[in-house]
RNA sequence: GGAGAAAUGGCAGAGUGGUCGAAUGCGGCAGUCUUGAAAACUGUUGAGGGUCACACCUCCGGGGGUUCGAAUCCCUCUUUCUCCGCCA
């Protein structure tokens, strides 16, 4: 969520580039900042009350300890009335907080300069485009009808177990999953990143300080027994690591990985877009984050990015970079740029990738923070991105990949996967 | 799952009703000494709100209560440890 001080403090450039995002924010940031001068008054006029009740209890003690109840209790009266003054003003400061709160989980981030104007995913703008889309012929046949061939991925099987969008891999399939989790993971460690193996259920408040609760609790799975949530992404529990943490400007920059199935309930999302692996249920994706200094944040984002891009070329997969437009920008990010793999034979592109900015949007609600070379507190800039997203990565290579006879593995994947060719 | 014990600042650890935002040690920072470093010594060192700056207010795992007054007493939740049971 945004910082009211900073919406105090900017309020008409904070309206003009929520702007981008189709929004009127000025309601909003009206009613915010009015809350927040009550906010202030009814604190101030608090502390008074409260002030003065903590030194009439030092008097109390002071005339029991000299021996003089009956003054004592004098002053004992007046302090009941300052308790109930006091009892009704916590409540209009807690309403009011709460209030101000509610409406500020409302407000999306403050787009970046570079974000283009825009309604929808048609209007990203497309920033880079690499390698050549193969000429697959007319036999080309699209990745579920592959999976389907080779025995490699058993839809049904899925259907069978769970439900709709829980895919069984196996045999080649399977292994070439799990070759590539690895590969990128190995690509990851290099490049700096710590790998770490997380939880895939959190608590109300780790979903709550990346920003999936409250608003956006029907996305992920809810186990009502335990009130827990099974992750929609790594983001959730890697991010929560730095929840509640103060850390000093030498701790930067930290990078962390983490490979680990997601869910996502995906509710509604029927139709032939939703075909194969296209959107799934559960799915396998390796996450890179970032916790940085603001000063070099964008700078950690373009590295992220380069990064991403790297793994890609060696995949040798045609793919291309948006950056998303205002009204395609997801609700907490500041800046995202999302990679997208070419599918041959759908004639579409799927995202595989997005890297965002969140700046201190997220590190606002996790207070995660760190003290300045000023010795100031400050908030810390946090910044993911999918590297890779598992499922649509693998339908990218099933699909430019296959040939008459069968399909051929990637080189850089042949040492993880032992083997170079998908046949019959 | 059952029985018991505990949760205090970056860490360790004292504090059982008022003078406690909290002793002490370690760590961190600054200085003295030193060619430099180490050691030693001296000083300093929690967070949030609020203010131009002070004042002031809040915070001793979370929430609630008793009391004029709570880190300290009571209730409750969570977590950790010990013992028992179960178990990949």
């Amino acid at each position: 969520m945004l910082q009211i001080a900073a919406i105090r403090n900017q309020k008409e450039a904070v309206i003009k580039a929520l702007a981008k995002r189709n929004i009127d924010a000025t309601e909003m940031v009206e009613t915010a900042l009015s809350l927040d001068e009550k906010r202030r008054a009814t604190q101030t006029e608090l502390d008074a009350i409260k002030a003065e009740s903590n030194n009439l209890s030092k008097d109390i003690g002071a005339l029991f300890q000299s021996k003089q109840p009956q003054k004592a209790n004098v002053l004992k009266e007046k302090t009941t009335q300052l308790k109930e003054q006091s009892k009704n003003l916590e409540q209009v400061l807690n309403d009011t907080i709460e209030a101000l709160n509610e409406l500020l989980y409302k407000i999306p981030n403050v787009p970046n300069d570079l974000v283009p104007e825009g309604n929808s995913e048609t209007d990203n703008e497309e920033v880079y485009l690499e390698g050549a889309i193969p000429d697959l012929g007319d036999n080309a046949l699209p990745h579920w009808e592959l999976a389907k061939k080779y025995d490699i991925i058993d839809f049904e099987l899925g259907n069978k177990i769970t439900g709709a969008g829980f895919p069984v891999y196996k045999g080649k399939g399977a292994k070439l999953q799990r070759a590539l989790i690895s590969y990128f993971l190995d690509k990851n460690t290099a490049a700096g990143y710590t790998e770490y193996q997380l939880p895939l259920l959190v608590n109300e408040a780790s979903g709550f300080g990346t920003g999936q609760l409250p608003d956006k609790e029907g996305q992920m799975y809810h186990v009502t027994e335990d009130n827990l949530y099974l992750i929609p992404t790594a983001e959730v529990p890697a991010t929560n690591i730095y929840r509640d943490s103060l850390l000093s400007e030498k701790d930067f920059p930290i990078k962390l990985t983490g490979y680990t199935p997601c869910f996502r309930r995906e509710a509604g999302s029927y139709g032939a877009h939703v075909r194969g692996l296209n959107r799934l249920h559960q799915f396998d994706k390796v996450e890179i984050l970032r916790i940085e200094h603001p000063d070099n944040s964008y700078n950690a984002l373009n590295e992220m990015v380069e990064h991403v891009k790297g793994i890609l070329q060696e995949l040798q997969l045609p793919y291309r970079i948006l950056r998303l437009c205002g009204g395609d920008l997801g609700f907490t990010s500041a800046l995202t740029y999302d990679f997208e793999v070419y599918s041959t034979a759908q004639e579409r592109w799927l995202e595989i990738s997005s890297v965002s900015n969140f700046e201190t949007f997220q590190a606002n609600r996790l207070k995660l923070r760190f003290k300045n070379s000023s010795g100031k507190t400050e908030l810390a800039h946090t910044l993911n991105g999918s590297s890779l997203a598992l499922p649509r990565v693998l339908a990218g290579i099933l699909e430019n990949y296959q040939t008459d006879s069968g399909i051929k593995i990637p080189e850089v994947l042949i040492p993880y996967t032992g083997f170079s060719e998908i046949k019959m």
